[in-house]
Parts: C-alpha cells; structure tokens; sequence
RNA sequence: GGGCGAGUAGCUCAGUUGGUCAGAGCGCCUCGUUUACACCGAGGAGGUCGCGGGUUCGAGCCCUGCCUCGCCCACCA
C-alpha cells in the first residue's frame, strides 16, 4: 500500500514545496512554456519595510496569488513583483523609539548618524516580511524584488519630481497645514482622522476698547486666542451690529483687533459671535484671506507657544490653555464651561492632535492630474471591482486639493530642489554643485523629504525599471490588476493612476481588484488594546496555509469587511485532508491493481485534455459512474474558469469544494469501489483512469485557491501513476489549466436519479431504524430500464444481494411486493421489503403527507401554467414548471393508490 | 450634512442578468468501523431572507419609506 500516513501534515509539505518551486524558478515570466505569450502583471501592494505580517497582508496575497497562478496556468507569462517601502513615518518612529532605549535620539545624532542607523534596521528586518510572505506561499519572482528606497527607485523618484517642478505642477508656499506635534512634519489631508470626543467649549467675554461692553465667543482651543486677529458676527445679527468697525482687544495680551462682519458666521451656534485665528485655523484662515487681516502664529513645531504669545511663550499648547484661562478668570473675562461633543483631528500615526499651522512647504497642483485620472475611469479604461467604489473614487477627486508632499522627517526621499546664498531655488536630476543662474557653489538642499506615497505612486511602474525603456518596462508595463484594501484607493491607488498616467501615458493596470477589511469574529476592528488581534502565523501553524487562503478566498465578496471565523479555518483544514485522503484511495488502487489490473493504456483513456464530444465510443467505454463524474467535471471546469475570468473567487472555490467533496468523494470514490472490486480488468482500467483523471483536474481547479496540499498530492499522484501520468509536467503549478470536454446530460441525469434513489433509502431505514449492517430486499421501478443501478444501489444503500433475486429494477409492475414500504421519488417508485418493521398505520399517515404535497404543487402548478406565465416566462422555464407538473401527477397517482391499498389493508 | 455597506438557520457567511435560492461551514440531535479520510460517513432538527408598502404571472434578488449596526467624505468656532 501507500506510505501516505493517514493525514495531510502540512507541517511537513509547505516550506519543503515552496523551495522546490522557488529554486526551480517557476515564479518567473520567463519560466512560460510559451516565450511569447502574453504577459500578466500585478505589481504588489509594498508592504512595510520593517513591518509584521497581519491578516490584510495574509489577504492580498491569498487574492494576488490566486491570480498569478491561474493565469500562469493558463499559459500567461505571470509576473508578480514583490517589493517592500520605506514607510517613512512608520519606520522613523520605530527607529527613534529604538534610539530612545539606547538612551539617545536622532537630533543628537546627526543627519547622517541617523540615516546610517536607519540603513542598519532595515537591513536587520527588512527581510522578515518578505520571508512571512513566502510562507504564505506568494509565488512572486523575487529575483525582481525592489525598495522604494533602493537606487533604481530613487532615481525614478527623482525624474518625476524634476518632471513636475519643469512643468510647474511642483510649488513651493506658505499655507495653513496640516502639523503633528509630536512627529514634528506636516501631514497631509487624508493623513488625519476625525473622531468624536468629548471636549470643553470655553465661553468668554471679547472686551471692546474705549468701552465696558463686550462680545461673548465661545471656543473650544482657546489658547489660539492669542493669535486671534479680529472678531466676526453675522452681518444681519441685530445683536452685535452695533460692533462692527470698532475695535476688541485680545485677553490678556490686549493687542487690538476689528470687529469685522463675515457670512460665514453661523448666528445660531455658540455665541452667535466669532474669534478669528487665521494662523490655526482653516476657515479663520479664509476669513483673514476676505478681510485682508494679518497672521499671527503662535505655536512652534513642538506645540510649544512663541513670544507671540507674550507671557505664555514657552508653554506647551495644553498648559497654556489652562493657564490662561485661570488668568481670564482672574480678570472676569471668562462667562462659563460646558462639556461638548465635536471631532477631534487627530494623526493616523502618532495618535496625537493635529494642529493646523502656517508653515512653509511643497505641494503638488494636483487639479489637472486628478481630472486625467476621472476620465480614465469614466472612459471604463480602468474598471474598479466592485463597481461602487467608484462613486468614491470619483468624489474624491471631484473635490481634491493641493498634496502637501514635503515631511519634515529624514527617513525618505529627500526633496531635490536646492538654494542658493543669493535666494536661487532649482532642482536638477543630477546632485549640484552649484547655483544655476548665479554660479555661487554655496548651494543648500531643502532638508525635508516626500511623502511616503509620493514614490508608492509610482510603483506600477518604477519597479520596471522607468525612466529607463528598459526591456522589464517594455514588456510588463502596463501592468494588468491593482489588487488592495480599500482603504488605502485614495492613499495610493488614486495617485497611482494620476501619476502614472502623467509619466507614461497610459493607465497603470486596466483593473482595480478592492478587498476588505478583515475583522475578528464578530466584526470587531482587530487591535492590540482590544487584544483581539488573529496572528496569521499562528492560523499557519495550527491549520496550514492553505487552510487560512481558502478561508480568506471564499470566505467573504469583494468589497466587504470579513469577520474570520476560525472555526471555517478548521474546515478548511479538513477539505486539505479530504483532498489526501482521496489521493491515498486512488493511489492505493493503483498500486493494488499494479499486475492483473491494468492493460495497456491508451490515449482515448488518459483524456487529460479532452475537448471531444460524448461520441459511442466514448460511452462503450465508460461505465455509467465514470460518465457522470467526467461529465460533471467537465461542467465545474467550465463554471470555476468563467468565475474566476469575472474575479468572483469566493465562488469559484466553493464550487470546486463542493464538486471534489460532495461528489468526486461521497459518490464517485464509493461507486468506483463496485467496479475496482470486480474483475472486469478492461472496467478496472478504465474507473483507474476516470480516478486518476478527475482527480488530477480537481487539484488543477484548486491549485490557486490551496497551492500547497495540491501541489503535494499531484506529486504523490505523478509518483504512483505509472502510465497514467507518464506525461504530466514536473509540477503542478506549471500544468496547465483544465480545459474540460463535454456534458453527458444522459449519464448525468441518470446518476442524478440514482441518488435520489439512495438517498431515499437511507432516508428509510434510518427512520426505521433498520440496522446499518442489515441488507434489505427491494424493487425499484423506473420508467425506462437502468439495469445499471442494481449493483450500484445494491451496494450504496445496502440492498440485498441481486444475485438471491431480492432486488428487483422494473419498467413497471403490476403488484407491489407484499409488507413493503413504498418510496416515491421524481420518475422512480421504490418497494423496501421490510416485513413486520413499517407501522402500517403511521406509513399511512406519512404516504397521505406525501399525496397532498403532491396535490398542493399541482394545484399550484396548473394555475401558474395557465395564466401568462406560460406566454411570458422563458420557454426553458416555462418546460422545466411543465415536468414538474408531469412529475407531480406521477407522484399524486402512484401514492393515491399506495394510500387505498393501505387503508384496505387496515 | 452628504455618500456607501450590512441586517438570510444558534454562530460565521454564500446567493450578479427577478423563475428549485431558501444554501454552505461550524454548532446541535440520532446512528455508524463497508478498499481513503473520526480533520470521517449516513440521516435529522433549525430561517415569515430587518420591517411596511409597491412593480411583476413570479422578488432575499427591482422601486419606495422606515428601523438597527458599521464605514467613508465634509468638519461651525
């Protein structure tokens, strides 16, 4: 027999696999058997570069993994580029933390201390990563591998910036931004989260020069009064008309403003009345821009205040709210407090609240970049799945403004524009040595450096090798899908496309695959404070690999949140058993029937490719379960392939699951036993083969979704096939993809029949409680003669043996066996021989259950056939309502006449 | 304030041109060792598909109103 233990370990299979496909070099284009067939291109979402793998990185390889193998399967030339990215604020925070423990910290560093450290940390876990990623099985050609940080990257980086500073769609300015204090950089509009908290609204008196009057305002900062430079009312407030034109002064600084009227003041809210702080505030900031006031900023890159801010200079921005409000307090210039709820801007990354400041930084005119990229969509050049997003993706960049691209941080992409002692600025795609226009060689660079995203969007086509027509380029740009979360369209997907159709002209990737987010069981955002966070190696290592990638594929749609429910993990787990345990049958079978077993294999046979239709032959050939299992095959080939063209894969894998498991395994592998089992060597062949064949096309279908069970028992299978398989590739994940033959409606529809037929049985005896071991005598009576059915039957559900004449297939009969009971299924009446076991009583009461269910579809049967349904529906819906109606007179007839049979009996 | 998604068996979820669509897995109940598999096999219980209208011969599936939960965008101090 087999050496196979009894279950797969996939403990013993994965890494030994991944190396035997890694080492082969089957994850590169050029490994096709086809040199020039077309290529199929995803380039990877860069996962950080020192980042741990979560379930989202887990679910887009699942997703981008299954891609690349079916179409390298399919004979594309696939190429999935890997690569990992700097992630300059993540990873400066780490480093600086890691500084921090050592008791240090980059300003006492230096620059370039700190950029050596940098280099350093990545070099030490920057590998972890990718090595997590192989472990999830993603076939990418490593050997390509690139950094956003890298020197290929980086010049690409440069090139783009000098292409849009050249063009003036680079600027530099002064502009209210976004700062974090605590990062000490800007940060960029979608870098800040709004989140409902409970604050206070501070109410207070704006006291009026040369009077005792004053303007009540409410505020919830009011630290920033110290950079207020005037107060606004509604121009048609009656309350505070009186005010306008005259002049308020500033608590406790009593610097003196106007008193200006504004419409965008709201009379309702607060106060009705208005401080106006143009440098920490953006609507304040339009406002001063209206009325032409002046900028007053009172906050260092630290939060800390300047001496604009007279004798609260120093303090930090929380202290200095409470110490002036206890001075105003002091000076009766405070009315009352009240808890308030609002949402705070707080940084994605620090977690701290941002503060908008006036400062000076670059930023991209993004307007004419962001229409290009509307149109794309619009024109269906790009298709984004599932089709909603759209709706976003168009909202966002209807209504976009300027990228702040600068960050004040040093772990990146340095920003290539440099000054001059005499004020020039100019950039270059080379370092200068010197100041264009002056000649002066006292030239400084601007110390900042891009966002993160400023090189993430130009991925697609930077890790080609671009600005370099390089052959990679040439070849696999455009790439073909953009598969990621979507909450990163914005981030990088949107500038992906801006920027990729700026530099090359053409849309990066013709589909845009978004999956969700996954959540823990029950729905719940996974985070270390909730500690409910699912470490996938941990799922790896208790159920496998392929276990979590099934249940990532199938386990939610496209677009949607997936709550993962270990217990699914565990199913899968088992279905990657199931698949072995298959293989150990039918490779036992092989082995078993090595000597008298066997003959000659032909090509007719083996059929691993056939597209021939169900000819003669063919159904000489097979006996009626093999045409059924081949048919039905043929059939999941078909649906599987059109699923995954239409990248609905939850579907696609569940119909294979359902094929391999629910009838390759519970139907076919028991009815192949009869055949096996017998001494037909011709039909032994002939079941071996359909065995072999079906199998090796099952594991094809799945080896995208489970690559590593496939790929192990394909190998077992090859091993053991002898002529079988004499023909079959070296590995599975370079075989080609199925291309399935005909349907055999007839075998199928016998088959169909037949299990009906058992099930009904066993539907009985259990509910007879007939012993499981006990044989049973039956007649079976169907309309047209399945001779075919006896043995099956006979052995499936236990029936008595043919040969002792107890079991009976009929065309019709004129009188039913005495003492049976009498089962009725579509097109077949069966007679179970179970003297002394029925209550007739109870029978009866069950068949008259029966006859009026069959009486109930009638009725509503013949009123749908006779009203318009039968004009309007569809013809082939329309036949499918008149068979059952046939059915159900079938069925009212024969248990009418069971029912008065019985009732006499009684 | 605007937009989107979800609400289907106890739990986690499928269900794309409206016509066996009322399903799967897990859990639960009864049985069970026949050439693979107890990570198994056979059988079973369990749902007015959030609620109300409407369109249609026919609606989880389309339209409309409402309820609950979640998310995104905007951000009136």
């Amino acid at each position: 027999m087999t050496t196979m233990p009894k279950a797969y370990d996939f403990r013993a299979t994965e890494q030994r696999l991944y190396e035997f496909w890694e080492q082969s070099g089957w994850f590169k284009p050029e490994a096709a058997k086809n040199p020039n067939a077309e290529p199929f291109v995803i380039a990877i979402p860069p996962p950080n570069v020192t980042g741990e793998l979560h379930l989202g990185h887990a679910m887009f390889v699942s997703i981008e993994d299954l891609l690349i193998r079916y179409q390298r399967m399919k004979g594309r030339r696939a190429l999935w580029i890997p690569g990992t990215d700097h992630a300059g604020i993540a990873t400066q925070l780490q480093i600086e933390k890691m500084l921090r423990d050592e008791g240090t910290s980059r300003e006492a560093l230096g620059r370039e201390e700190f950029l050596r450290r940098a280099w350093q940390w990545k070099d030490k876990y920057g590998g972890i990563i990718t090595q997590q990623l192989r472990r999830l099985g993603a076939s990418c050609d490593w050997e390509r591998e690139r950094f956003t940080l890298d020197d290929g990257l980086s010049r690409a980086v440069r090139e783009a910036f000098v292409r849009l500073y050249e063009k003036g769609m680079i600027y530099r300015g002064t502009y209210l931004i976004n700062w974090s204090p605590g990062l000490k950089t800007a940060v960029s509009d979608l870098e800040v989260e709004y989140n409902e908290e409970e604050v206070t609204l501070y109410f207070f008196k704006y006291p009026l020069k040369d009077s005792d009057e004053f303007i009540p305002v409410a505020t919830v900062r009011p630290e920033t009064i110290l950079a207020d430079t005037a107060v606004a009312v509604h121009p048609d407030d009656e309350r505070y008309a009186k005010f306008i034109g005259r002049t308020a002064l500033v608590p406790m600084l009593k610097r003196e403003i106007p008193v200006i009227a504004d419409e965008a003041v709201s009379r309702e809210f607060g106060t009705g009345a208005l401080k106006v702080t143009p440098g920490h505030d953006a609507n304040d900031y339009e406002i001063g821009q209206r009325h032409k006031l002046p900028v007053i900023s009172i906050m260092k890159p630290d939060a800390t205040l300047t001496d604009e801010a007279g004798p609260y200079a120093g303090m930090d921005r929380f202290a200095a709210r409470e110490q002036l409000w206890h001075d105003m307090q002091q000076a009766r210039l405070t009315i009352k407090t009240q808890p308030y709820t609002t949402n705070v801007p707080r940084t994605q990354r620090g977690g701290e609240i941002v503060e908008p400041l006036i400062s000076t930084q670059w930023f991209v005119r993004i307007k004419p970049l962001a229409d290009q990229a509307t149109q794309i969509v619009r024109d269906g050049q790009i298709r984004i799945i599932p089709e909603r997003f759209e709706k976003v993706y168009f909202n966002w960049l209807d209504n976009i403004k300027d990228w702040c691209i600068s960050r004040q941080l040093w772990w990146g992409h340095r920003i290539p524009v440099w000054y001059c002692e005499n004020g020039h600025q100019f950039t270059g795609r080379e370092d200068p040595t010197q100041c264009p226009e002056c000649g002066s060689t006292q030239i400084e660079q601007d110390p900042d450096v891009l966002d993160t995203w400023f090189s993430s969007g130009l991925w697609p086509f930077s890790t080609l090798g671009w600005p370099d027509e390089t052959d990679d380029f040439k070849t696999y740009y455009p790439t073909d899908v953009m598969e990621t979360g979507y909450d990163i369209l914005f981030f990088w997907v949107a500038r992906m496309i801006m920027l990729g159709l700026d530099f090359t002209e053409e849309p990066p990737f013709h589909t845009i695959y978004l999956h969700g987010l996954v959540r823990d069981e029950h729905g719940r955002k996974m985070s270390k404070t909730l500690g409910n966070v699912t470490d996938p190696l941990t799922v790896m290592d208790e159920f496998g690999t392929d276990a979590l990638r099934f249940t990532l594929l199938t386990g939610g749609t496209p677009g949607n949140d997936l709550n993962l429910a270990i217990s699914r993990v565990a199913s899968n787990r088992n279905f990657a058993n199931k698949l072995w345990n298959a293989a150990r049958f039918v490779i036992g079978n092989l082995n078993v029937t090595a000597d008298g077993g066997r003959r000659t294999v032909d090509d007719e046979a083996r059929t691993t490719t056939d597209e021939r239709p169900i000819t003669d032959e063919y159904v000489e050939r097979y006996d009626l379960p093999s045409r059924w299992i081949r048919s039905r095959l043929n059939r999941t080939i078909h649906d599987v392939t059109g699923l995954l063209d239409d990248y609905q894969f939850g579907q696609a894998g569940t119909l294979a699951y359902e094929f391999v498991w629910g009838e390759y395994c519970d139907w076919y592998v028991e009815m192949s036993k009869l055949t096996l089992n017998g001494d037909d060597a011709a039909a032994k062949h002939n079941t071996l083969a359909t065995l072999v064949h079906v199998l090796d096309q099952s594991l094809r279908l799945l080896h995208p979704f489970v690559p590593f069970v496939t790929e192990e028992v394909w190998q077992h299978l090859k091993r053991a096939g002898g002529e079988f398989t004499e023909d079959w590739d070296d590995a599975l994940m370079i075989s080609d993809w199925p291309k399935g033959g005909g349907f055999d409606d007839d075998a199928e529809q016998r088959i169909n029949m037949l299990i009906e037929i058992v099930r009904a049985i066993r539907n009985a005896r259990v509910e007879k409680k007939v012993e499981p071991s006990k044989k049973i005598a039956a007649t079976i009576v169907v309309g047209d003669l399945q001779e075919e059915f006896a043995p099956l039957a006979e052995m499936i559900a236990r029936l008595a043996n043919v040969d002792e004449e107890q079991l009976y297939i009929e065309t019709s009969i004129t009188d039913k066996p005495k003492d049976s009971l009498a089962l009725v299924v579509p097109g077949a009446e069966i007679y179970l021989s179970l003297a002394g076991m029925v209550d007739v009583g109870k029978e009866r009461d069950r068949l008259e259950k029966e006859l009026q269910q069959a009486e109930g579809d009638i009725i509503r049967l013949e009123k749908l056939l006779s009203g318009s349904f039968a004009e309007r529906a569809p013809a082939n819906v329309v036949e499918k309502e008149r068979a059952r109606l046939a059915d159900a007179y079938a069925r009212r007839e024969k248990l009418a006449a069971e029912v008065e049979g019985m009732t006499q009996a009684m």
